[in-house]
DNA sequence: GAGATATGAATGAAAG
DNA sequence: CTTTCATTCATATCTC
């Protein structure tokens, strides 16, 4: 306190240099803490669709809920889900399809896809790494049912195990970044639904 | 910038009224958006930190399941995930960076996030791959279906400042970001003194 | 509402 | 570097 109070010559309030150190201080702070949240988030994160077969007349993007249909409710929350009729399709693909369909491919079937519903090509890539992947694993599951007596041995590598359970928060996914710009309104904006 | 300097009559340097006002919506954007971020990530995530804040020595590893079953020969995980403190880093690096890690700069990364927990060179390679990969392939896709008016997308790599100018605020970005090594562990590890 | 299962999505690692 | 594989996470749906 040393020379604040008498700033005759100015009729508004001001502060001391210290106390701009002080503020200055608190918004570093803030806008450190905020810039690491925003880039965690980032990278946790992934924002789906948004304008891929979206009409300019659409206004907005990401419809709410288109879901009235009358087969079933997709959520259309973040998830995309698979409308039945290109679930047929690309099941078909994948069968004819030699199991590997490459990036060239994966676009004519999102466009062709895109005539039955929203969908991205991240979607099919997705859905065809998905299904070789179970298809896999659900094949080895029944093969390995076979004669399996005496597999009650671990080998001595594997106990790497009793470490700690750190760094944990790996679920960001839902935090919504409606708007980077913006205020954080949107943020807020957390769909409260009581009951229905 | 219209009026601010002539608060002579003074020697210490002081703030405008006007000024102090700007700097006071600067802290509040950022109280607001910082708490309500960590307010979002906590109720949004069930499970507790599991890490009370990040010890330097708090492995990637953490396997919550052990090996028990000895089913598989090859099993378990033998997967490598970073650390939120990592992955900071490794972001930031990636940004700056223009683009190719040499083997020896791949050296010095590895050495200063193995303070931060367990990684190899190797894990610092493969990560350094994939993000250049992945955002290239998330470029190219958002690049193709955006036909125009995609104004309300951001490509996810360089969108990371939280406050600065754009929608409902002023612009407030004459704020200095002073050392970003801050750490926002303590804001998400709230509940670090509860036990299972 | 708590488990069980199915599946879209993210990502470390490896193959090509 | 590019593409693919394998594993894991998160959520949706279903059942009890």
């Amino acid at each position: 306190m040393e020379q604040e109070s008498q700033n005759g010559a100015y009729d508004g309030r001001v502060m001391t240099e210290e106390q701009m150190e002080t503020l200055r201080k608190q918004i570093a702070i803030y806008a450190v803490i905020c810039d690491q949240l925003v880039l965690l988030h980032n990278s946790l994160s992934y924002f789906p669709p948004l304008s891929s077969g979206m009409n300019p007349m659409d206004g907005g993007y990401f419809d709410p809920m288109v879901a009235s249909s009358s087969a079933h409710g997709m959520s259309t929350r973040h998830r995309w889900t698979p409308t039945s009729t290109q679930l047929q399709i690309l099941e078909n693909i994948y069968k004819e399809g030699s199991g590997t369909p490459n990036p060239r491919r994966i676009r004519e079937i999102t466009t062709e896809l895109s005539e039955h519903g929203q969908i991205t090509e991240k979607n099919v890539y997705n859905w065809f790494q998905n299904r070789r992947a179970r298809s896999k694993r659900k094949q080895a599951q029944t093969t390995t049912m076979t004669a399996q007596a005496d597999d009650t041995v671990v080998t001595a590598e594997d106990r790497r195990s009793c470490g700690d359970s750190g760094g944990g928060f790996e679920s960001y996914e839902h935090i919504l970044f409606p708007s980077p710009d913006l205020g954080i309104e949107h943020l807020l904006s957390r769909d409260k639904f009581m009951e229905s």
